[in-house]
DNA sequence: TATTGTTATACTCTATAACTATA
DNA sequence: TATAGTTATAGAGTATAACAATA
């Protein structure tokens, strides 16, 4: 008998929410948003990218993907150039500042990381389903520091 | 060293963004979006929901759901009452249209899990990250039947 | 007063297509 | 002609807050 609940799709996805929801919260307070971030690590990873490869890496649709550099260029954190042996392709680096940015923002995507697979590390993948619940629920004792976090940024939102 | 690519939540979500691309193309024929799919597998599965526990099934943020569910009603897929004993909430059921329309898309998503799952099922999960790379590619195999569905959506528009 | 749900606003994302520039 | 990227548009998503009704 199937059951959405205990499909695949239905727990990657719940997962990839919860996931995604708390580390956006987690990163608010650097004035980033997870697509930001997602930019900045595939580029930090592997630098000077055309922007269709950067959509693929990031599962960003290209259009998509064209606004969000222009926005992130505007703010200073990466740069977009066109080549001059192929004037239709563009090449996206990060600047100095993005650079800088997403190495602060590094270790709290690892320690999120660490959170969520510590649960099963210690006993080992032994079926996917069960695994991806138990990381919905391993998530949730990242809420005290994230709730600290958001507090933070409303106390220094209040000073400006 | 970090690397975006090999990190938990990066293949997380490349693996739900692809796999809710390509379900959503299998149904648009269907005249269903992707949401609306999970909002009738969750009533499926457990019907007579309230707006918010639906919210949280679904992980779809509740206000958007509330106008999602709307939309629903006005094609005749579900139901919303205002309860009599406690007016403040909402009772949410599928209709028969609904539920005969989710009981033909539930096969397809079955048939999707069966392919995803196909490549690691019989070796047996050994490392998550690993699997969902796996997953990752042996979606790829569906990318004929959806064409295929797609062309037909194209031929009974052009049809109407 | 707290809870449940609806509505409004601003902003972002997707899908799609039109368009520009280049190969 | 095909490709890479940008821009525009429509529809739908999120976050947030204001709001109404009810407990």
């Amino acid at each position: 008998m199937y059951q959405l609940t205990n499909s695949l799709p239905y727990l990657l996805n719940r997962v990839g929410v919860r996931m995604g929801e708390l580390f956006s919260r987690r990163i608010a307070g650097y004035d980033v948003t997870l697509p930001m971030y997602r930019v900045m690590a595939a580029l930090w990873e592997q630098g000077d990218q055309r922007l269709g490869d950067l959509a693929g890496m990031t599962s960003i649709e290209m259009s998509t993907l064209s606004r969000l550099i222009g926005t992130m260029k505007r703010k200073g954190l990466v740069s977009r150039t066109r080549l001059k042996d192929n004037a239709r392709t563009v090449a996206i680096n990060l600047t100095a500042k993005g650079k800088s940015l997403v190495e602060e923002l590094i270790p709290i995507a690892v320690h999120f990381e660490t959170v969520a697979v510590r649960e099963f590390t210690t006993k080992g993948v032994t079926d996917l389903k069960t695994t991806l619940a138990e990381i919905y629920v391993s998530l949730g004792t990242l809420e005290p520091e994230i709730a600290e976090a958001e507090a933070q940024r409303r106390a220094s939102k209040r000073q400006a």
